[in-house]
DNA sequence: TTGTAATTGAAAAATATTATCATTTAATAA
DNA sequence: TTATTAAATGATAATATTTTTCAATTACAA
């Protein structure tokens, strides 16, 4: 599933959202990159093109969207507060600790982990979170070791 | 292994850094309770004890017990920046999302998965992130739902 | 088209984190 | 044990980040 406007605007109605132009470039700015952008980093370029959309308007945004699951929020690497668009239902992140790039992956089945979590420790699970961090192979020619 | 004072002042010292009091009593109280710690939460412990040690000297030892892995910083459950004891040498966590009990976990190997990102990305994988979220016992039978 | 509740932008407030610097101190070697 | 020195500390200030407030605007259902 790749980013798609009516779905953004779908899910948003859905919840009691409105899909409102600021709403519109958020998504849509940060669906248009390939790394992870920290809300500051959305803002600027957000603002560029739209100098009226407000950061106090991208931080409302952000929360609500990765509420609706619209994007994700990512923390390996030291780059906690930095959001990926969600394209896929389930799935996890490999991220490239030199460029920021993200590359989404699935299919891999935490489930039995979670069970066995469970009957060792009464917990009942909610949810996880499973992040790689690594270079991308474009860093690893750039970057000096 | 359990916390361990000697083996917090070795690791320091191996590393170049002093173990100072200060040094000592945040690490303990991180170590001293199940639950994760933010800075804040940290230095008020610290300070009801210890009225002399600052916020500033909160943060620095935090980063430092960080980089040496003598602490864990936690990502699940919307707590950035909060802190726990790290006990075993290669550990993932289990967090209660209702208060914040930590449970330690190992066994899990993720190489298999590892390598397999490697060769469908081209990634040279460094790290990564692995946490649970739920509810622990205790808090199952409190909360309302 | 209209009514209404949600959303926005701007400014201010509140939080969180980092830098600066004079003073103190841990750890090493004499 | 004492002297030496580089590292660490605490206090304050500076910066960065996030949230609150509120009047004006707008999306969208009726």
């Amino acid at each position: 599933m790749r980013f798609s406007e009516k779905k953004t605007a779908t899910i948003l109605r859905q919840h009691g959202y409105k899909f409102t132009p600021q709403r519109r470039v958020v998504t849509q700015t940060i669906a248009s990159t390939q790394d992870h952008l920290t809300p500051a980093a959305i803002y600027e370029k957000v603002h560029q093109e739209h100098p009226n959309i407000g950061l106090v308007t991208v931080y409302r945004t952000l929360d609500i969207l990765a509420k609706l699951g619209l994007i994700c929020e990512l923390h390996a690497g030291g780059s906690c507060h930095s959001y990926t668009t969600s394209a896929s239902e389930h799935h996890h992140h490999l991220i490239c600790s030199n460029c920021g790039k993200v590359v989404d992956f699935s299919g891999y089945d935490l489930s039995e982990l979670k069970q066995r979590l469970s009957l060792e420790t009464g917990f009942e699970i909610e949810d996880h979170l499973l992040e790689f961090i690594g270079l991308c192979q474009a860093c690893q020619k750039e970057v000096i070791r």
